[in-house]
DNA sequence: CATGAATGAGTGTTCATTCAT
DNA sequence: AATGAATGAACACTCATTCAT
């Protein structure tokens, strides 16, 4: 995934899991300067001894400072992937209420983790369009055969894209609020069923 | 280079409008460099030179860089709030459906007429999360109030900050896909149909 | 003859010659520090500390550190153009031996006002070749029309050209040679006197 | 990217070797990264690269960049010197016009051989002083042994020491100029032949 | 109020050099 | 001897902000 950076002299690492490690600290250090004190005050040299590493090592596995950012949402929406992946994976043969709720609690898995990184990601982080859109194209897809086995219940084969296009949103969106954003009087639990309920009439509607 | 815009516009009205005036003309250019070349690109200077006035201008109405984007998001989310407002008041007699089909209409209205724009605002330019917050709290509050009426066919007034709740989200994220991100197949009218369907549906649920 | 430098937001200066102090006083601190501790030891922000202004005011001027050295090189071959234009003028009417002679004298005097300079600026500011290459240009142009007179003793007009060659290039050589590197027993005088010769029985041969 | 070369050429002759063939791989390897893209462009580890080694191999070799240069221009210099000395033992018993007609062409063999190289050598690559002063002395001395047969002929031994100084100087700017900068309408042979009648001219005046 | 030249702290980035392997 | 990952001091350059005019 990590492109071999602009200069021609970079060369690949002896180690691949020492660079992950790497990798891996430096997108830690981010989140914690993010957390403390925003995007905003963020500098390579501060993520560079957040992590522990030298600046020049930043730049050995990062071509830019854009480039660590876009690396954190990706990392981010990795996980997010790979946990709907499961959950859509785990109730393939139940009825479409429980893959509708299985969606539902990935989403809210996801974001309850770290509800103050999702939120940071979210609002702060700049997050070039391009990416976003290539994420959602994914989670489109698997939407869309999640969804197939019960096109006859959504209005056929021909709705399929419809149904995973509002299926998607309203979790992404749904998923966020209800643990960002409830209001205060409404507890997880309750939001979320409501939330998955409202979901499931939509795209049955 | 510089543009001759300054000695045509200014006269008679007092302070006040040229103040808005020039706010705007600000606002604008913002807009302008926003689309050309991303925020990271934006500076205060070039703001400045965009909008035909000088540096020193920028600073006697904004304290800062960062109090140009929060009039920015302000800007935008004025305009949503008055077309909202204006929807919900011309169906408050009505129906739940032509409520939720008119608030569908707004958001999108409020999108259609710059998507580029509403994309910028949503995904690059940095939204302070209190700014988010006290957005989203207004909007809930004309939300309730809209609901108000419908009470008994959303489960009780007890339930009506939920629903709002739902809706509110909902309305925010399909409006922006349903303009933005809806699949290449499916036209926006048909989009905005079954999105508008698909939350009744779900804050009925 | 200063670019408008690579951004666009550069404005022209409001009065030319403060312009023209602030960029004389920069180079002027370039000549010190290359002095001091040559030209590796040179950064942008010695310069403007030593120029007594401020590092965002170079970059008003200067669009990088590359081109402080070219205007370094211009400024002094300007007064080389300016000490040999006057010399032929001068000479104009005499015979060739008092021309090759004065040219010679412009020549010293032009390095003897600053040896030190003369030398660094020869072997250790980089002057990309282009500049070198114009000037040279220039000084041929010169000194063809002022042999022009002696055509019928240089071999004929359609010798000039080379007869302008020899000599532009001998004077150059011999120039800085006798200032910065003529033999210990040998006075500058005497040195003067004998390169004089040289060149012109050279461009008699 | 790393080419095979290594283990073809390296076995039998002892380490004294395999170290200066290292080292001209070195200094190859910055002729051509000074050709591609000028001395500022030059890294240490792009030394490296381009030249096939380690940059610990670098660092074996030379004490620091500066030496890498240095040595480029040693290396230089003693072709020059070499071919000088050749062509001065050939000429020892001549006439003078054939001692000088034979530096000339050595020293324009040396140019003529990359002249690019030359002007860059010339123009770029910053030659301390030192090296230059030593440089020049070297050939001074040369000279002055090769111009002692013709004593009488230069003015007595007296001012032997100057006529090598300015055959020294001459011999150097004409040998450059001749191959570099010459008009274009001037073939090379004629510019040579006349450039040598100049010279010789010059120290028998 | 408007202007825009001047400021300089702070930033991203480079690259010579080291040293453990 | 050779390697090349790691280092971090140092640099060129930017740009938000000020203030004299």
């Amino acid at each position: 995934m990590r492109k071999p950076a602009k200069s021609a002299f970079r060369r690949r690492r002896p180690t691949q899991s020492r660079a992950h490690e790497t990798v891996n600290a430096i997108l830690d250090a981010v989140i914690r300067l993010l957390k403390r004190s925003g995007v905003s005050a963020i500098t390579t040299n501060g993520i560079a001894e957040a992590a522990g590493v030298s600046i020049g090592s930043v730049y050995q596995y990062f071509p830019d400072k854009r480039a660590i950012f876009v690396a954190l949402h990706e990392r981010h929406i990795e996980q997010v992937d790979r946990i709907l992946e499961r959950k859509i994976s785990e109730s393939a043969s139940g009825p479409l209420k429980q893959l509708v709720s299985e969606l539902m609690d990935g989403m809210i898995e996801a974001h309850t983790f770290d509800p103050e990184l999702a939120a940071l990601l979210d609002s702060e982080v700049p997050h070039r369009a391009d990416g976003a859109k290539e994420f959602s194209c994914r989670l489109h897809e698997l939407l869309r055969k999640a969804l197939a086995p019960h096109a006859e219940r959504l209005g056929g084969t021909g709705k399929l894209d419809l149904r995973a296009f509002l299926l998607g949103n309203m979790l992404d969106a749904l998923g966020h609020a209800v643990v960002l954003r409830r209001p205060r009087a409404v507890s997880l639990r309750y939001a979320k069923m409501e939330a998955t309920k409202a979901i499931l009439a939509g795209i049955e509607s």
